[in-house]
DNA sequence: CATGAATGAGTATTCATTCAT
DNA sequence: AATGAATGAATACTCATTCAT
């Protein structure tokens, strides 16, 4: 039993090591152009070991891309009882961007995006993890804020998507094309202006 | 001279017969997959005469996009004197949606994101045209419904992101990773809903 | 009469113009890498011309061979009467060399040797022409300095052979595989002392 | 290790064969004309396999030109101590010629010659391991025959030289034009006029 | 269970040659 | 006679996947 356990952890360390060499490679050169062997060789194993673990290609893709989705679980964080909408909002942004720039999210979504037609259920699964998972915990929030009397009773759920959209032309949509997109120098001063859009309509 | 009018028309012909047929190529399939020999066929070409129109596969491909992209001009059209800042919003927004759909916007977007780290400038290049675009467009048609006092005097540079930046949450980031993705039933007075929230914050 | 033989004479001119731009292009790219139009773009004629006058690539090959070969006649020229055997053999390598060069006999020879296997005839036709050709002229004058007296009888159609042999080892040989080749300083006195031996054995 | 051996000795032999295959190819059609695929067909071995040995084309040929050159080591044999100069000169002689026709030396100064132009430094290459090669050879034996007495003392690099020129004029020179060439009937006698030459310059 | 050598199908690009004008 | 656009066959090289050891 020991021996076995041994052996699958031994087994489970390759898996790792072969997701990481592959979701660098992916994420650099997209699916068509990352090359089976070279994830290998960065992964310390031979070819034959690597389809031992993923039968193919687009199966190792799809680990990749489920492994990274997985990864982006940017809460937005237990408000402080205290905190004002503005204060809240202004914390949210800071702790997703953060989670997005250490998970790579861009470029994962970059990936699900090129692959929209050979792949249309991984595709709509980043989707709905990555970018509807942050639709419901800024809903989540949002509610939280309502009871709490710092905005007006609304649709939350449709405030989370505005809201999410307006940050993501900002800051994420420019960076999306440009792949070395940098925020700009005045980027809180928009933030802080979108903030107020939404709470011109929807603060308490 | 007439001799080689006729050859210039019959080339002429021949090279939109290529990037028309490349197009559908590229935005089915993106740059990696689709086939120099299919664009060939489909356009009823030889290959030889592929490569004397376009040197490579690569111009093929950036001229399918800028091609693409010059077609994208989805003015937010002249408003009518009378118009409502409601009414004119939502006569953008179909003027936008028809364009949109006709011109294969999302599809163009898709292959421009997936090319972005093999072909960096391209990117660029449609996030410039297209995305840039509409942001100058509806800025000029924001300024306009500030003079005539439909609106508060604001900063119309960054209204006209945020504006775009809602509506393309709701209706176009979900069809970027969903290559069927049809327009909610309620779309409408989604649309509505945010017009609402815009003009809370910048209505006169 | 005069309106056919202009027009031959224009047709004649389009032929030569043709050889010489493919004799350029052979002789630099040799037989398999020269392309046929760029050989046309050279000579200013479209490939259907090109074509008219030379029905293959081989054809046209074969003549600027020919042109070329016939081009050499290094003669080693009339000896003043009262030459000395080694001012003849002095005076017999300075035109031959200048001959060899402004021929470009090297590459001549260069690319016949390449296409010895698929094309035989032609390497066959450059070496009796070229190389026996130079045999040849050499034995003449050797029999005439027999006749004078300057030289002891012997067989002088061997005496041409290994007499060219020392020079050609010497001076053309490298030079067949180096495309830079040049003359090194002590050329002449390498000349000399090969008369020399040449003279040890047949002088007078 | 046992495993490793055997895969090396196993993917030696592969890389032999395909040498082997290639050189023929390369001797009968050259570079341009040679395809890889047939290289691989008649070294038993799939293309891929063929580009783990051999990273391009170019480099398979350079390998192929490197291990002829290296086969060509036609030495002109211990003299025996009583041999006269003339017999040397015979031994030496059948020496080489068997080295090279055995090492199809013939053919590869074509190929080396063909491409000049396109791998100047391959051809360079051939020029210095074979052609000086046989220099250097014959340069020792003719030192040690001046040692002993056999020949006047002289420049023997420059004997080297013509000497090595004479012969070839009438044995090499037309064999690189004429693929079937065949010896004449009096070579050998051509062979000892040749010598007779040499000896009248330089025999003790 | 791990290896890495071997595979062969697949693709961009070139070029000698032809033909409608 | 001249043009130059069009052809399609040919070829170097790549890469996902398998199998003998």
């Amino acid at each position: 039993m020991t021996l076995e356990a041994q052996r699958q952890s031994v087994s489970d360390a390759k898996r790792d090591g072969i997701i990481k060499a592959a979701q660098a490679l992916f994420l650099r050169d997209g699916f068509a152009k990352a090359v089976m062997a070279d994830v290998a060789r960065d992964a310390d194993v031979s070819t034959a070991t690597l389809y031992k673990h993923f039968e193919s290609k687009e199966a190792l893709f799809e680990a990749v891309v489920r492994h990274a989705a997985a990864t982006v679980q940017d809460d937005f964080g237990a408000m402080a009882p205290e905190t004002s909408a503005r204060d809240f909002f202004f914390q949210a942004l800071a702790s997703a961007h953060l989670v997005h720039q250490q998970a790579n999210v861009t470029a994962l979504l970059r990936v699900a995006i090129a692959e929209v037609s050979s792949a249309p259920e991984l595709a709509r699964n980043v989707f709905e993890t990555v970018v509807c998972g942050r639709y419901n915990r800024l809903q989540a929030a949002l509610d939280e804020m309502v009871r709490r009397g710092l905005l007006k009773p609304h649709d939350t759920a449709f405030g989370a998507r505005i809201g999410i959209g307006m940050i993501k032309e900002l800051f994420i949509w420019p960076a999306l094309f440009v792949a070395d997109f940098q925020l700009p120098a005045n980027a809180l001063e928009r933030a802080d202006e979108a903030i107020n859009v939404y709470l011109a309509a929807y603060g308490a």
